[in-house]
DNA sequence: CTAAATGTCGAAACCGTTTTCGACATTTTG
DNA sequence: CAAAATGTCGAAAACGGTTTCGACATTTAG
């Protein structure tokens, strides 16, 4: 390995003369930067960043806290789209991104120690459960912390813009005529209390009177307690003419379900979704969703992520993302 | 931040007998051992991993090439699985993995001198274009390094058993009574040439005469070279009564295409995936498909790479993994 | 022309560990 | 009881950079 000090002998200079030639220190004359730089290149130097980081306290590198609990790898699919804009975000900016896990060489340890024993610059967390102690230490800490999709009074974090997603949706619902509109949602987080609200709002302001019974509680991402959630639609007395379901996945699970009961949708059931995963484009018919910027979510995350890691400003913010109404097929006017 | 030194001063010892006792070296009596832990414990002490990198060279950390090219996501619904199962095996054996990319603290670098700019112990490579000049150097190197899905003779690679599956769901078909099949395949690398090589080989066992025609060539997970495939076939004097598709999406690309041809989907025509992804299952009529062993194939490939970084072995393997046939709905009996 | 300002460089300390090797004390062996 | 072996520890160098501060040379100001 090539070092700066090989570099220093063959210039005649001292390291101290080349760490500032390569950092662009302004006390170093032109031509002997010129002669450093080319005998770096020409020896091959590359700079050793543990090294660097040993003095500057700095290693371009972000944590990311992901975890997919389920194992399912249903979360992926929406997930692995906000990490990839986080990925991009990153790394357009010179940084890396290492996911933080409870073991490093052996030893197990909470999240916030693996955190510092790599000297992380900052965390990004996304898809884990935000109420486990450990992720809770981590957001306490001083390390500067942006979750996705999370509520907290004193943490930077990104969200879609729930509450608008499905006011936006039951409005368009209501527009094709229907009143009677069902809304089975995911566990209760703060995303979902959004998304309610503008459920409860929409039907307000068209003056549809909101009953409990609307609201059929189910997970998000799994298939039985969706499939469960329809069949105690299926058993009432009346049928709603449409049902919202927490994502696009729930949504095609309760269309299996719906029209393993004999019923056609669009033509008896309008049905829609949530996150606009490109999946709702393949199935037919064609799913309505709400499609959540997943790209910009994650690189909106990074982003302030490194904004509050180069500022040392622990200012926290939220940042709320539009979303898009996709009109499809799974939906259609009331008869 | 507490130091080493600290733990030393407190314990009224050196940093060298610190350092051994939190190290389980011999030569340090249970006695101070004890005492030492438990200030160490006292005092928040967190061992500083680049530090330790720099005595040591060793990171604990292994890089992962994956790179979204298409920017369409759907790569991801195959790869994502993969990584997880990289990250899974990685975290179990006390390794983080980190994303490598062209640019560290805003420099330009070739992945390589990304690797040793952060000392990666190895390297796992997936989900990337391989004929790169940069990915070869990389592979060139003396970092260890695992591929997935890549043939090369000096590298260590995970692949499925692309033959067999391939091979066993031909059977399946013509079990079926199927003997006009077609073959929509993906661009050439080697996995394709096993495919390709498993679709003749069941051809020929049940004596069905192979001729160029039956192999139409396409993309893997893109929609228009797929759609167009399936035209071609669709512009022929005769239809086969089967046909195969690279991999799931374009499967269900296909069966769209059909179906707006006017084609019944399996009654008609029957048509097959590849990858097992849960869409298949979701999708109707559910995917006949083969099902790779995602989880499986990552974490053979951290496995893989972990030993080569330990044994220090530039030993190279390719190590296949067992596909499963699916057997779904949109293939049937031939009528 | 002298004094002050500026430009260019290097010695050395520092970041936080690991590891070698020798010193010393204690125990075992013959 | 002396010699050898063993156990326990620390000084110091090493890993590869950054950064402060002072030294010296050169240029500018007065």
């Amino acid at each position: 390995m090539v070092t700066i000090y090989d570099v220093a002998q063959a210039c005649g200079c001292s390291s101290a003369t080349v760490s500032k030639a390569l950092n662009n220190y302004p006390d170093v004359s032109a031509k002997t930067r010129e002669k450093i730089l080319k005998k770096a290149k020409e020896l091959g130097f590359v700079p050793n960043l543990q090294a660097r980081a040993l003095s500057t306290n700095k290693t371009w590198n972000i944590g990311v806290l992901f975890e997919d609990k389920s194992h399912s790898g249903l979360t992926h699919y929406f997930f692995s789209q906000v990490l990839q804009g986080v990925k991009e975000q990153a790394e357009e900016m010179g940084y890396d991104i290492t996911f933080i896990s409870k073991n490093l060489g052996g030893v197990e340890m909470s999240y916030l120690e693996h955190c510092n024993r790599r000297k992380i610059d900052g965390v990004v967390i996304a898809c884990i459960e935000f109420d486990e102690p450990m992720v809770q230490e981590l957001m306490d800490s001083d390390i500067p912390v942006v979750a996705i999709d999370y509520y907290s009074e004193h943490i930077s974090a990104i969200m879609s813009d729930n509450f608008r997603g499905v006011y936006e949706l039951t409005k368009y619902l209501i527009s094709l005529g229907h009143k009677d509109i069902n809304y089975v949602f995911g566990h209760e987080v703060y995303v979902t209390e959004e998304r309610i609200r503008g459920f409860k709002k929409a039907l307000e302001e068209e003056g549809i009177p909101f009953s409990d019974d609307m609201l059929i509680k189910s997970k998000y991402s799994e298939k039985q307690p969706n499939i469960d959630a329809t069949k105690v639609i299926l058993g009432r007395d009346k049928l709603p003419s449409a049902i919202l379901y927490p994502d696009d996945y729930s949504a095609i699970w309760g269309i299996n379900t719906l029209r393993a009961h004999g019923l056609r949708v669009p033509e008896d059931i309008s049905v829609a979704g949530f996150d606009g995963v490109e999946i709702g484009e393949l199935v037919s018919p064609r799913l309505t969703t709400i499609k959540q910027n997943t790209s910009r979510m994650g690189k909106q995350a990074s982003l302030k992520c490194i904004q509050m890691i180069e500022s040392k400003s622990d200012d926290f913010t939220r940042i709320t993302v539009g979303v898009e109404l996709i009109p499809g097929k799974s939906t259609m006017a009331k008869k």
